[in-house]
RNA sequence: GGUCCUAUGGUCAAGCGGUUAAGACACCGCCCUUUCACGGCGGUAACCCGGGUUCGAUUCCCGGUAGGAUCACCA
């Protein structure tokens, strides 16, 4: 068989070489000397989950935080890997790359990353482009051709049916389905003569990998069983095991790793003449000079696909990063099971940007699933920004993490902490835009706002009860009069007249300007003339003297003023609320 | 089913041949306190099972078990 001829019959319109793009694309000059080249490859589907955000946080630090010697840092880059047919979803490239931008992760070149045009589109930035898969059709065919002129690659024109047969022949005889060894040989076989009149009838056709396979024998390598030999690829170690074939290949997370050579003649240009996930992955990050492959444990896979493929074109093969895939325990079975697009709201970035977490709460918890000694280092340097910690892959687990919303919330104390109060206000303003209209008037009141998010801030032992935005609008809506209602019982312990007389009194003596110690002196006094217990104490050890404890009376104070038992300091809420507002919703209550 | 990955308290996890087996979250109790939150103190709770190797295994090896991943002209 002609080899050359056949490339030919088959991509007669191609006429660059592998050589003319590997002069097109040099190696990138800051990967020398150890910065790494990384990028994020979404489906153009534009929705970003928890775990994209967690592959491209790592892609991120990885990139960003190497140098090289002279000392430019890496580049993260994002790519479009729009090889399926699937609907293009409008504003997609836009949309991933705000989301991520939410969270501070910025990608330096690529799809969409270039300055807005004219016409207000978005453009394209970089030297290693293009930057969507759908539009590099030409390159992966040059390097089909370019194996198919080596005979390393075939046309193979079975239908549907005719795998669909071979499928079914397979399960019943308990064999590994597929297309590769004896079931290859029938499109391996086809004479160029055959091949032509197919093309010539227009019969569809995809073109195939011829695997090498993973049996050793003599034609195909002939080693010891348990020697091995390096790949020509770098980072590859054959070795016989038991006359099969085995790759192990160092992963930046999971250490070596083995399995059997691939032995499939994996489709790698499809009848649209589009190439498959494996071949364009191999192009393009060969291409776009990517250094570390960072992607989800269910790639991993298909690892010995991407070797092959690696060797037969003669590429030097990346640094594998295969991340853990994000788990969560199912409430019906009891088990891990991976996080899933339509059972988990919480997977959806929506879902944080609705309940109105912070994107940095996010980030640092994402840090403490990522890294196991991140929760140490933050400990140790409470002020210190995200990007002063070093991350590295050996640090990250391998075994699935379960998602702990509880360790969210509590991480998220801790960082709205840190977040002024004003830009606070702003941000939650941003977010009732979105996600709770009604209010918006009410917290365009900036000055209210930041005083009610500030309390108990400055102190020496600051509150923590501030967690997302939500949430936070729940804690203070008793602010607000539209939505202050009463929502808890008085205590058992307080009779209704007692209530009424308590909060009659409180209103007759009550002097907005009195400061705490004169304001909480006359509840004592109130306390007292009525037969409760001034200090809880007494009411503790003593019972039966007492009818109840100040705590009671402050309570029903409290619910009153806020409708609510719990709350911060009731004389600085009122303080905020202004005297107005207080007469008016004690007297609302006393009838 | 084949192949691969993983296995320490409820969760996340240190550990990398000899430890009273860290820490964080959650939970419980006490203290502080006019409630709550914060903070402080204390507590419950773990090395999947069985064989080896070894003076000694949570740690190394093998087997089992369990969970996960993957087996497309989807990525």
């Amino acid at each position: 068989m002609d080899y050359n001829k056949l490339a030919e019959l088959l991509f007669p319109q191609i006429d660059k070489t592998p050589e003319d793009y590997e002069a097109m694309f040099p190696q990138r000059a800051n990967a020398e000397g150890g910065a790494i080249i990384t990028r994020l490859g979404p489906s153009p589907t534009g929705f970003i989950h928890l775990g994209n955000l967690y592959g491209a946080f790592v892609d991120e630090r990885l990139a960003h935080q190497s140098k090289a010697e002279d000392g430019t840092p890496g580049t993260f880059y994002l790519r479009i890997e729009d090889t399926d047919d699937k609907r293009y979803v409008e504003g997609a490239v836009d949309t991933v790359i705000n989301s991520l931008k939410f969270f501070d992760i910025n990608f330096d070149e690529g799809a969409g990353c270039g300055p807005a045009a004219e016409d207000g589109e978005p453009t394209d930035s970089g030297d290693y482009g293009p930057y969507y898969q759908s539009q590099r059709g030409p390159i992966y065919q040059a390097f089909v051709k370019h194996l198919v002129s080596q005979g390393k690659a075939y046309p193979c024109f079975l239908t549907e049916e005719e795998l669909a047969e071979i499928r079914a022949q397979q399960e019943a005889a308990k064999e590994t389905t597929g297309i590769y060894g004896k079931y290859a040989e029938k499109s391996r076989n086809l004479s160029y003569e055959e091949i032509e009149a197919n093309i010539n009838a227009g019969k569809p056709y995809v073109v195939r990998l011829k695997s090498k396979g993973n049996a050793i024998s003599p034609e195909n390598c002939c080693m010891e069983n348990g020697a091995t030999c390096q790949g020509n690829s770098g980072n590859v170690t054959y070795q016989n095991r038991d006359g099969v074939m085995y790759i192990i290949v160092n992963d930046a997370v999971r250490g070596e790793v083995a399995m059997p050579s691939n032995d499939q003649d994996v489709v790698i240009l499809k009848a649209t003449g589009i190439p498959t996930y494996h071949f364009a992955h191999v192009i393009d990050d060969h291409l776009m000079r990517t250094t570390h492959v960072v992607r989800g444990e269910e790639w991993l896979m298909s690892l010995p696909i991407h070797v092959e493929l690696f060797e037969a074109l003669r590429f030097q093969l990346p640094t594998y990063c295969h991340t853990a895939v994000l788990m969560k325990l199912d409430d019906e079975t009891g088990n891990k099971r991976k996080l899933s697009k339509r059972k988990d709201p919480e997977l959806s970035l929506d879902y944080y940007r609705q309940e109105g977490y912070h994107p940095q709460a996010v980030k640092e918890y994402l840090m403490t699933i990522l890294n196991s000694d991140f929760e140490e280092w933050r400990m140790a340097n409470p002020d210190a920004d995200l990007d002063e910690f070093t991350f590295t892959t050996e640090k990250m687990s391998s075994a699935g993490a379960l998602f702990d919303l509880n360790k969210l919330n509590d991480i998220s104390k801790d960082v709205l902490l840190k977040i002024p109060a004003d830009e606070l206000a702003d941000f939650m303003l941003e977010w009732a835009r979105e996600f709770k209209p009604k209010a918006v008037p009410l917290l365009e009141d900036k000055e209210y706002l930041t005083k009610i998010l500030n309390i108990g801030r400055d102190d020496a032992k600051p509150r923590k009860d501030l967690i997302y935005a939500k949430q936070i609008f729940d804690f203070i809506s008793y602010f607000y009069d539209d939505y202050f209602f009463i929502e808890e019982q008085i205590p058992e312990q307080v009779s209704d007249e007692d209530a009424k007389e308590i909060l009659k009194r409180y209103l007759e003596t009550y002097d907005h300007s009195d400061d705490q110690s004169q304001w909480f002196e006359k509840i004592r006094t109130i306390t007292a003339d009525l037969g409760y217990a001034v200090k809880p104490k007494d009411y503790k050890k003593h019972p039966d003297e007492y009818k109840g404890s100040v705590a009671h009376v402050s309570t029903v104070i409290r619910i009153a003023v806020m409708g609510r038992s719990q709350s911060p300091d009731v004389w600085t809420i009122q303080q905020i609320l202004g005297e107005d507002r207080v007469r008016a919703r004690i007297s609302e209550l006393i009838g």
